[in-house]
DNA sequence: TATTGTTATACTCTATAACTATA
DNA sequence: TATAGTTATAGAGTATAACAATA
């Protein structure tokens, strides 16, 4: 067991739920993040990849190799990790090693062109704007968009 | 292999971005997602949990029991992972497995006292507004809060 | 000395299928 | 017959530690 949060034990109706305009928000959107998980997990099984594999894929970009512990960072994982799943990518086409010329400890991981395919497929996936978002009249729309902009270029 | 999306190959420029104030706010939204599932996987790390056990733990109420059958589907996994994670829980004593009496085949599982302090400290983890948000002011959150009730309320 | 990727190990998650007990 | 949970199995992800190659 990991350390305990002394104030999580006295904090009283952590589980009421928010108050704050700000927290409702957040709470609403940890909503659509839930639903988009499962999402996620759809697309990767339709395409018989593991979550990890489909996330792995969906980081390369065509002619430019990623380094291995470039996507154990993205995927948040031990660098050990990598390995099989650049295996498992590898064994069915769909990206290959490639040694960097700058430094030769580095493997650069490339899409094949079926890899891109799949990526993009992927992508297009993940793309689809969810059904309430899409419901929002033009203008709401176009707000939501400007506020979540300025949210995320103030965090940068 | 799963099928190949034929739509995916022939539409270019899936990886050239949104183009639509909804799209655009969208791909927003789906960076704080990235982010947040990274702050996810370090707040049950440091509980010693897999994420799977958070997940869980997570959904769990104060003297009401959760069928397993109902984890399984709100993690979207087969009911027989359930059994195992379900087991390790128990086994740090953290929930409890409770026979249900109106049907003898369920089994509800009941949170513990410390394992109600572990829950609330993930909820209180995640429940913490990240920093972009925080930032806008204060009717700006509001105007956030309501499109996304909005939103929400539209898709159900 | 530090970093990159690999291997070995142990544990957990995951789906599938077969089983039981209950309904 | 159908459903809830368990068990067995196989394959994959995960962290840790030790290692070789390279910087």
């Amino acid at each position: 067991m990991g350390p305990m949060n002394p104030a999580a034990a006295t904090t009283p109706d952590l589980s009421t739920g928010p108050s704050s305009p700000v927290q409702e928000a957040w709470a609403l959107l940890r909503n659509l993040l839930f639903i988009e998980r499962r999402r996620f997990l759809s697309a990767a099984a339709e395409y018989d990849l593991h979550p990890a594999q489909a996330g792995a894929l969906m980081q390369l970009e065509r002619d430019e190799g990623l380094p291995m512990h470039e996507i154990a960072s993205l995927l948040a994982c031990d660098s050990s990790n990598v390995t099989g799943i650049v295996d498992r990518l590898e064994a069915r086409g769909l990206v290959t090693r490639r040694v960097s010329e700058r430094d030769r400890r580095v493997k650069q991981i490339v899409p094949t062109e079926l890899g891109l395919e799949v990526r993009d497929a992927l992508r297009a996936r993940m793309a689809q704007v969810p059904e309430g978002l899409g419901l929002l009249s033009a203008g709401d729309q176009r707000l939501l968009r400007d506020l979540l902009a300025r949210a995320l270029a103030a965090s940068a």
